[in-house]
DNA sequence: AAGTCTCACAACCGCGTGGAT
DNA sequence: CATCCACGCGGTTGTGAGACT
């Protein structure tokens, strides 16, 4: 079976794009603005498909586009966002003004990668400045060295359906049961979402005790509830320190299911981040503007 | 100087997602 | 609700250029 191609590739120009082909796409941009991807060869009388226009405009043509090397500030920030969000390479982008995703995938997979791993074999190495590692130098022929899985310790999936139900177990829970807010799960200013996980759960607990049966609830249930209506603040703003505690912090244990993702995040949420933090001026901003589980959390 | 190797990056491809109908 | 379509994303490949022998 397969998918449909994306149009008709016969007649098409491939490969390497010409000044000219640059110069009518940015023309035809400039005058009908982005968009309608697939009609725009047509309408500029280009011999490219949509995809590839696309492409070259968000890569290469973009006004707003950041050519040249990337600074050591802009690395760092690659390489924590990357522990934190694994090969989003689009969000990480949008921690980098200027930069586009394609070219972060590569600076990362020629360069950034094999340094990280270098550097988790042996921690005291000091870290290459990204013009050292460059040619001939930084020794990663991998191509296919995307950098998936090893290095990233904690990557955050930034998928909150999947989180939609938490498994309890009520025994863990009356055990490690605090009126305080936990400080996992706390202790940065609005312990709303805290207090509201706290309210909603601890009736159910304790009508399960007046009644002097512990029996029906000796098994895990499991409940449902939105994630953001509870824990988001909370893991925004937690340390990240141990990913798999906070899942499921106050006590509540994980859900039996190995499968079961460790945080989800939802991409709303990182995307309001994201943008925000674009309109620094510099990636040395943009690190100090990183939320706090970025800075302390990953490393 | 010529051939080969290695690297960096542009471009391609397939799939997932979300909006429109 | 189902289907279609356009777009965006991430993985992979192709190719040009510099380094090496």
């Amino acid at each position: 079976m397969g998918r449909s191609p994306c149009c008709s590739k016969e007649g098409l120009n491939r490969g390497a794009w010409t000044a000219l082909e640059d110069k009518i796409l940015t023309d035809h941009i400039k005058v009908h603005g982005e968009g309608r991807w697939r009609n725009l060869p047509k309408r500029a009388g280009l011999k490219r498909c949509g995809k590839s226009c696309r492409l070259r405009w968000l890569n290469y043509l973009r006004p707003d586009i950041k050519r040249g090397n990337i600074s050591a500030d802009e690395e760092e920030l690659i390489i924590k966002l990357h522990k934190l969000l694994g090969n989003r390479w689009s969000l990480i982008a949008g921690r980098l003004p200027g930069r586009t995703d394609n070219e972060i995938k590569n600076y990362w997979n020629t360069n950034l990668s094999k340094r990280v791993s270098d550097r988790q074999k042996s921690p005291a190495a000091p870290s290459k400045k990204p013009e050292a590692a460059r040619r001939g130098t930084a020794g990663n022929g991998n191509a296919n060295g995307n950098g998936s899985g090893s290095s990233s310790t904690h990557v955050v999936r930034t998928r909150a359906t999947r989180c939609s139900k938490v498994f309890i177990n009520p025994h863990h829970y009356t055990q490690n049961r605090d009126p305080k807010p936990s400080s996992t799960c706390s202790n940065h200013g609005d312990h709303q979402e805290s207090k509201t996980m706290n309210e909603l759960l601890l009736p159910i607990m304790s009508e399960s005790e007046n009644e002097g049966t512990t029996d029906h609830i000796s098994s895990d249930f499991t409940f449902d509830f939105n994630m953001g209506e509870f824990c988001l603040s909370d893991l925004l703003n937690s340390d990240f320190c141990d990913v798999n505690e906070l899942n499921y912090s106050n006590g509540f244990d994980s859900s039996p299911s190995p499968d079961q993702p460790p945080v989800d995040f939802s991409d709303e949420m990182l995307k309001e981040w994201t943008t925000a933090a674009c309109s620094h001026q510099s990636a040395a901003s943009n690190l100090q503007s990183l939320p706090p589980f970025i800075e302390n959390g990953i490393e």
